[in-house]
DNA sequence: TTCAGATAAATTGCATGCATAAATAAGCGG
DNA sequence: CCGCTTATTTATGCATGCAATTTATCTGAA
């Protein structure tokens, strides 16, 4: 048998249901059964209902007094404004590590930026998994290069409330190169300590995305 | 009797602990007893737990499994962290103040912040409360200025969450006239739609109300 | 057919009970 | 007197049960 049950079981739950939702087998609109869930996981009711309230002060799930909770479903306005918040949260946050990464850190993301450059360019419709992956660690670096763990934990948060709707995103033409080359202004900002530049061009990149992801999600008005 | 009971329990008994905290009837550190907070509301223990687990996500206060609640205790280096946070969200609106405010959000921020004038010059030992009450206003009108709910959001969280650490804060000699005097900065540059002055100068002002908070709050290491 | 109202089924909100892990007090050897 | 082990007490985590509200189903009339 494994080792920890330092984690309770809703805290468990809150993130099972989470990665079930941020990995789109529970779409936005999805009815969050409180019973169902209980059975699917094997717990009562009660932990189910302590997760579904944790998750819906993130935002993730929308929590409906006497009508049970539904995955988040967000009007177009919302989205924007959630990119829009992205967006200046992450260009925050890249003024910071323009300002306070270390030179360790700034060699890790120089680094990192460098070994994307062949999953950006290597047969994108065949498999754009690994530039996904390597794009979380990208972000994930930037936020932790603030050095403000509050900056970072609601940057990654909201990172993860959009994932929903960002899921094709990469897979549309060219995209996958044009997300390298708009890494590559912010990181040669941070790198030399430029922290206008750091932001202004972070902001500009997850403009890009914004534009990317309404031209193909459909979003009830 | 009332009407509405629209309301959960649940949510009735965040919205009462989490204003406990915030008015500092329950300061940080304090243990938050299930039965001792389910007697106290005349509720079971199942909605005191449903909300503290609430408030745990917003940070408020702190849930260490199997070992109760407490109202989130902070260490020195965690509060400047937050007050560099909400610095740099409440900057961040009132860059987009400068940007998106309309006419009117614009002569009323304008109206506010000159009715303050009287309220910071008054006899300041005797009474800053009407001038905190304001004050909290003018903060807020910058939140939904910035014409995103997310971000708002995010900066009256942080905001509540730093309040039982300001609580005396304009009580030092001075702070009043200096208060207003960075706020007049920021208002001109909004009303004229200067938006980095709009940003800069804002962020200069919550590092001000840092540097206040931190000569009067003994925090433990 | 469609819509209104009534009835039945399903689901949430909350109280209560119990097992178990922590905190606390008691006992014991040093 | 003090530290460490062991019992006792207390509090948390979770399951279960019931009342109230919402949602679904059924009936009948326009």
């Amino acid at each position: 048998m494994a080792e920890i049950d330092t984690q309770t079981r809703t805290e468990r739950l809150a993130g099972q249901i989470a990665d079930a939702i941020i990995e789109g087998a529970l779409p936005p609109g999805s009815r969050l059964d409180e019973q169902g869930l209980a059975d699917r996981y094997g717990v009562s009711r009660t932990p189910v209902r302590e997760a579904l309230r944790q998750l819906g002060t993130t935002g993730l799930i929308d929590i409906r007094p006497r009508r049970g909770a539904i995955v988040s479903e967000i009007t177009h306005a919302q989205l924007q404004e959630l990119f829009v918040a992205m967006g200046e949260l992450e260009a925050t946050c890249a003024r910071l590590c323009a300002i306070s990464m270390t030179p360790i850190e700034r060699r890790g993301l120089e680094a990192l930026h460098e070994s994307m450059q062949q999953l950006a360019t290597q047969d994108q419709a065949r498999d754009p998994e690994s530039y996904v992956l390597a794009n979380v660690a990208f972000h994930s670096k930037i936020y932790s290069g603030s050095h403000n763990a509050i900056l970072a934990d609601m940057a990654s948060s909201l990172r993860r409330r959009l994932s929903p709707y960002r899921r094709a995103q990469f897979r549309s033409a060219g995209r996958l190169q044009m997300s390298y080359a708009e890494h590559q202004v912010v990181v040669a900002a941070i790198i030399r300590g430029d922290a206008e530049t750091a932001h202004s061009s972070m902001l500009r990149h997850v403009s890009f995305v914004e534009d990317a992801v309404e031209k193909m999600t459909p979003v009830k008005p």
